[in-house]
DNA sequence: AGGGGCAATGCAACCGGTTACATGGCGACG
DNA sequence: CGTCGCCATGTAACCGGTTGCATTGCCCCT
């Protein structure tokens, strides 16, 4: 491979000015820029960007931290943190953790040097140990975590009153019995959801004491649910999921049963994944944009890359919407919502 | 930030000692390492990934060259790469060219220095273009393509075979007319998909002539396909799409306008993504396994770089399987393979 | 006690660029 | 016509590590 050198070397000239005409830098006659470009596409020489990087202290890359890359959310994160990336010319470095919170600090670490700044997603983290990890020199925007007494830049979604608001509709729609899917023990994103769950069947429902099965945001945990609801003569006329990928596992096991949705019981997920729409019925959910979380969070990166100084302060809070679909559909309630929103069902924006 | 000069300084040492010290080389005391060690650690050093890249010639990162980051399509990739990749600590960095061809080019040049190889898929690029803009020092798989005069490995899927196959397979089953949704243009699986549509179609059905709608992979255009069916009012008992984004499209828009899949007509898709089994009725489609290109890609890739040489000679195409599943059920043909398929449908492997 | 050998450590070059500063040639000015 | 200043270009230090080779100091041997 050719480096900067080289082509200095056949153009007759030195490395400064060779990588002055390439860097299109001012002081340079004209000759010497077209001896210098012409030596280039001979030699097919293309800047060695890890070099670049040392001296320049600038890497144009910025380090993607995620718990694990598994099913639709976190493509879709990734697509969100690209699109605004890509249109300031930046790179993407995937870390993944793969749940283990030992690897997070590795994959931390491993980034030093690597990247100008991270969009770290620890979703079982708690934030002291987090802390310890973090380098305050390298500007880092949190994703889906609520930095709490750190002072980093987060975009969070407001899961609790994202749950709390669902839960409350299930109770409107008419539901008696609701059973709510937990998520992860240590995921925060999770334990929001569950808390709010709570709250609002101890607000609303005083007298029926809220039933939560285990789960780990994967299919096989709603399906798991559902099994455990029908074999345990579980009392339930309607299911809340705390993500949807285990909606979707429930449904389908509930289907399997000869249990129809909604009509004997309705169910509801979190997050409004692409599958959501797609179920049949389609899934009702707490949407949250996604790709919005993944582009919020570069961008507010970006803004720390200029200079700018944001903190805890700054950060963004996504309000998840409500979307009625099929799963909670019947002669009222929910089902008016529904004809409501198909325009935000459609991503209208 | 510490940088190893500091730390030698810290331990009384020489740069060369601490670093020594640092990657566990032999020829270091017991005593020395320790001081070094309590030096990193009281002044919180991080090797600095870049700098030592760049002496090492070796970065432990792989870059991904993708047309997309949409769908999961290549969600399936970038996880199957990566589970691989991070077996072998490496690390994934994303280059999109977002559908251009020349920023295909672009992508390419800026991971020189930054990747000590290349996963790249091309889909809509002419083999003597791309042979231009690779490196032919960098070790580099191509992703989904044949390379054809070009001697570079890569893994690619029987997309010929597959569509021929799956057109026998609607034709066995009853089909009297079957009409296929293309996908791009220029993107060598769907014009390899198309050809193996038209073969088959030429071949089994020859008073038939084969009706191909336009398309671009995208829901959109399968809502766009059935539309025109619809009100076109083509004679059709079959559709064949390029792709199952395309196929659950069409399923969607058929619905509404009140004709049933399958009994008026059968849908067919390719790829398998995982969104196929959950529409309803599922789809049937021929199963890629997708993130097995991803990572029989990334192991390939990983042998070049331990040294091996692989040629093109060496490649790896995936033969598709067909899955039937609702979207064809019936009372003979599809349907009995149906019953033979779900082990393999729940990726039993 | 002196010399040889070996392990621990230090020195300095190097990876491939960027850039501050030095140099030198030229035109413009008095 | 001599001098000043500017601009194009070159020299070399530097980014932050790694590593080949030189050096040092210790132990063991004769």
């Amino acid at each position: 491979m050719a480096t900067l050198r080289d082509v200095a070397r056949e153009a007759g000239v030195s490395v400064a000015t060779a990588s002055r005409a390439i860097n299109g830098l001012g002081n340079v006659t004209g000759p010497t820029r077209d001896a210098v470009l012409a030596a280039v596409k001979k030699l097919n020489f293309v800047p060695h960007s890890g070099a670049r990087s040392l001296t320049r202290r600038k890497t144009d890359t910025i380090g993607v931290i995620l718990p694990d890359l598994f099913g639709e959310f976190f493509s879709e994160i990734i697509r969100g943190i690209d699109l605004v990336a890509h249109e300031s010319g930046m790179h993407l470095l995937l870390g993944n953790m793969h749940g283990s919170t030992h690897e997070t600090a590795a994959a931390i670490a491993s980034m030093r040097g690597r990247v100008d700044g991270l969009l770290v997603m620890p979703p079982d983290m708690k934030p002291e140990l987090l802390a310890g990890h973090l380098d305050p020199a390298l500007p880092t925007v949190l994703l889906n975590y609520d930095a709490g007494p750190l002072d980093v830049p987060f975009v969070a979604v407001d899961n609790y009153h994202g749950a709390y608001a669902m839960t409350e509709a299930l109770l409107d729609r008419g539901a008696r019995q609701v059973v709510h899917i937990a998520g992860p023990k240590h995921n925060r994103d999770a334990r929001d959801r569950q808390r709010g769950f709570v709250d609002a069947m101890a607000k609303i429902a005083k007298e029926r004491s809220p039933v939560i099965l285990p789960g780990d945001f994967s299919e096989e945990a709603g399906e798991e649910a559902a099994r455990l609801l029908i074999q345990g003569q579980l009392p339930a006329d309607a299911v809340f999921a705390s993500n949807d990928l285990m909606a979707v596992g429930c449904i389908q096991q509930l289907g399997e049963a000869g249990i129809s949705v909604p009509r004997d019981v309705m169910v509801a997920g979190f997050d409004d994944i692409p599958l959501a729409r797609h179920v049949s019925p389609a899934l009702s959910t707490m949407q949250v944009k996604i790709d919005r979380l993944g582009s919020t969070a570069m961008m507010m990166l970006l803004r720390l890359l200029r200079g700018e100084t944001l903190g805890a302060a700054s950060s963004t809070v996504l309000t998840p919407t409500l979307i009625a679909r099929g799963t909670t559909a019947g002669p009222v309630g929910l089902a008016a919502v529904s004809k409501a929103v198909p325009a935000a069902d459609r991503d209208s924006d």
